[in-house]
DNA sequence: TCGTCTTTCACTTTTGAATCGC
DNA sequence: AGCGATTCAAAAGTGAAAGACG
C-alpha cells in the first residue's frame, strides 16, 4: 500500500477526480454523491436557510440526504458528516436580513456524525438514498449524546466524508473524500429569525402540519387562538408584500415567490427552479453587498466557498465545485492554508496526509491547544485537520486493550455510561473521560467491528479543531 | 436602569414506531 | 401469522418570559 505520506506529493494541487483516490482505492476518486431533495435545499438557500439548535438536540430540515455510486461494491465504506464553519463570523438579523454582528465564538468542540450502517458495503450505499435524519444539531457544549454542537447565529455547511475501510480501525489509513453542497449551508439559530424560512419549514416538515394555515387544523387552531391566526395573516400579507413591492433586491424573492404560489408541490416547481438563483436572491447576497466586512468570505461567491471540499464528480443534480481559489474555501483546512499563508492548500490535500499519519498524540493536549479561545480570537481560522478522532472511534473497542490514549466514549465500557463522548476538548470544556486502557491499531477486536455501529454514530469522530 | 437581542420553556399538534387484541 | 386499532415518545413551531449584554 502506498504511504499515505507519499499520498500527499500527488494532492499537492487540485487533483483530478481520478488521483482523489487513495492507496488500493483509485476508484474512490470517481465516487459521486449527489444530493437529494436539491430542490428544497435550493428554496431554502434561496431565503437563508436556518437550522434551529436546542440544547437536547433538534433534527435538521431539510435533512441531508445524499445518492452514492461509484463506489465498488464488494467495498466497505464509511460515511461521516461533520459542520465546518462557513466563516469566522458571528451574525444577527437585522431588518430582514443577516448582517455581520462581530466574530465568531471560539469553536465548540467538534463532532462527527457517523452514519449508522458505517461501515456497509458499496452496494449497500449505493442502493438506496443515504439519509442523516437522525442528525441532530445542539448549541449544548456539554453535551453528552453525541450530537453536533454547534454555535447560534453562526453559519456553518454540512460536510460529508466517505472513506473505504473495512472498519473503523482502518479509517485512519484510508483516504477520505469530502463533499459539501452549497445549497446545505445554513444559520444556526435558536429561533427562527426569517419568517419566511419558519413558512417553509412548516409547509415541508411534516410534523410541522399542525401549523399550516390549512385544513381543519387551521380551523381548530383559528378556534382556538384567533389572535394567533391574525398573526399569521400578517405574516402573509408580509410576505406578500415583500415579494410584491419593495421587496430588496438583495433579498430572495423568486424562490419563496414561487412556493407561495404553489404551496406543498415542490416538485411542480422544479419547473420554475431556474427562478431559484440562489445568488442572486440569497439573502446573504445583501451582506455581500453591504456589508463593512469586506473580508468576510460572504463576499465571495458562494460557490467558490466550497470549491476546495469538492473531490464530487459532476451529477447531474448538482455540479460539484472543484478546486479553486482555494483560499476562500471556509473550511477548516483550506482556511488553514489561507489564514497561515494564503498557500492555498486543498481541504484535500492537507486531508489526505492528516488522516493517515496522525501520530499517536495526547489529542486532548493538542485540542486544548488548538481550541483555545486564546488562539487569535475567533477569527482565528480552522487549524489543521487532526483526525485522531478516527482512532478515538476506533477506540471504541472501548475496554479492549490497546492503543493510544485517546480519550474515548466508551460503550463497552462499564465504567462509562452510555452517552459519554470523549472528544478531546478545550480547556473551556468538560475533561473527556479517560479511558484506562490503550490501544493500539492491533488491538481490533473484530467482533465489535460487526456489531452495532449505529451506536458510535453517536460519537466523535473527528476531534480536530474547526478553528 | 433601560432597551434590545437571544435563549429557554411550556404548550399544542402530528408523525411513526411499538404494542395489543382479534 | 397477519392486520388494524391504540398508545406513546419524539419532533415540530409558537409565544411569552427570562437572561445576557451594551
Amino acid at each position: 500500500m502506498q504511504s499515505i505520506r507519499d499520498l500527499k506529493a500527488n494532492f499537492s494541487g487540485p487533483p483530478p477526480s481520478s488521483m482523489a483516490a487513495g492507496p488500493d482505492a483509485y476508484l474512490q476518486g470517481n465516487i459521486r454523491m449527489t444530493l437529494e431533495d436539491t430542490e428544497l435545499w435550493k428554496t431554502f438557500h434561496g431565503i437563508g436557510t436556518e437550522m434551529i439548535i436546542t440544547k437536547p438536540g433538534r433534527r435538521m430540515f431539510p435533512h441531508c440526504k445524499v445518492n452514492l455510486s461509484c463506489l465498488i461494491p464488494c467495498a466497505k465504506y464509511i460515511l461521516l458528516v461533520d459542520m465546518v464553519p462557513e466563516d469566522g463570523f458571528r451574525y444577527k438579523w437585522n431588518k430582514e436580513k443577516w448582517e455581520v454582528a462581530g466574530k465568531a465564538e471560539p469553536q465548540p468542540p467538534c463532532r462527527t456524525y457517523l452514519h449508522p450502517d458505517s461501515p456497509a458495503l458499496g452496494s449497500h450505499w449505493m442502493k438506496q438514498s443515504v439519509s442523516f435524519l437522525k442528525l441532530k444539531l445542539t448549541n449544548n457544549t456539554l453535551d453528552q449524546h453525541g450530537h453536533i454542537i454547534l454555535h447560534s447565529m453562526h453559519r456553518y455547511h454540512p460536510r460529508f466524508h466517505i472513506v473505504q475501510a473495512d472498519d473503523l480501525f482502518s479509517v485512519r489509513w484510508s483516504v477520505f473524500q469530502t463533499f459539501t453542497f452549497p445549497e446545505t449551508s445554513f444559520t444556526a439559530v435558536t429561533a427562527y429569525q426569517n419568517t419566511k424560512i419558519t413558512r417553509l419549514k412548516i409547509d415541508h416538515n411534516p410534523f410541522a402540519k399542525g401549523f399550516r394555515d390549512e385544513g381543519t387544523t387551521k380551523k381548530r387552531r383559528a378556534n382556538k387562538n384567533p389572535a394567533c391566526l391574525e398573526k399569521r395573516a400578517k405574516i402573509s400579507d408580509m410576505l406578500n408584500r415583500d415579494s410584491e413591492e419593495d421587496s430588496p433586491p438583495d433579498f430572495c424573492r423568486s424562490s419563496y415567490e414561487g412556493y407561495d404560489a404553489d404551496e406543498g408541490d415542490l416538485p411542480k416547481r422544479k419547473e420554475d427552479d431556474d427562478a431559484v438563483k440562489e445568488e442572486r436572491y440569497s439573502p446573504w447576497a445583501a451582506e455581500r453587498e453591504h456589508s463593512v466586512r469586506t473580508d468576510s468570505p460572504a463576499e465571495t461567491d458562494n460557490r467558490d466557498m466550497y470549491s476546495t471540499e469538492q473531490l464530487v464528480p459532476a451529477p447531474a443534480s448538482y455540479q460539484p465545485y472543484r478546486f479553486h481559489e482555494f483560499g476562500k474555501s471556509p473550511s477548516p483546512s483550506s482556511s488553514v492554508g489561507s489564514s497561515n499563508s494564503g498557500s492555498g492548500r486543498s481541504t484535500f490535500e492537507s486531508r489526505v496526509p492528516d488522516v493517515a499519519t496522525v501520530p499517536d498524540h495526547d489529542s486532548s493536549k493538542h485540542r486544548t491547544h488548538e481550541i483555545g479561545p486564546s488562539q487569535g480570537g475567533p477569527q482565528h481560522l480552522p487549524g489543521p485537520q487532526d483526525y485522531t478522532g478516527v482512532l478515538n472511534m476506533t477506540m471504541a473497542q472501548a475496554g479492549k486493550p490497546g492503543v493510544i490514549g485517546h480519550h474515548i466514549y466508551s460503550p463497552y465500557s462499564a465504567e462509562q455510561p452510555l452517552g459519554q463522548w470523549s472528544g478531546p476538548g478545550p480547556a473551556q470544556y468538560p475533561p473527556p473521560h479517560h479511558l484506562t486502557t490503550d490501544y493500539t491499531t492491533q488491538a481490533v477486536h473484530h467482533g465489535y467491528h460487526h456489531g452495532n455501529m449505529a451506536e458510535w454514530s453517536q460519537y466523535p469522530l473527528f476531534s480536530y479543531s474547526c478553528w
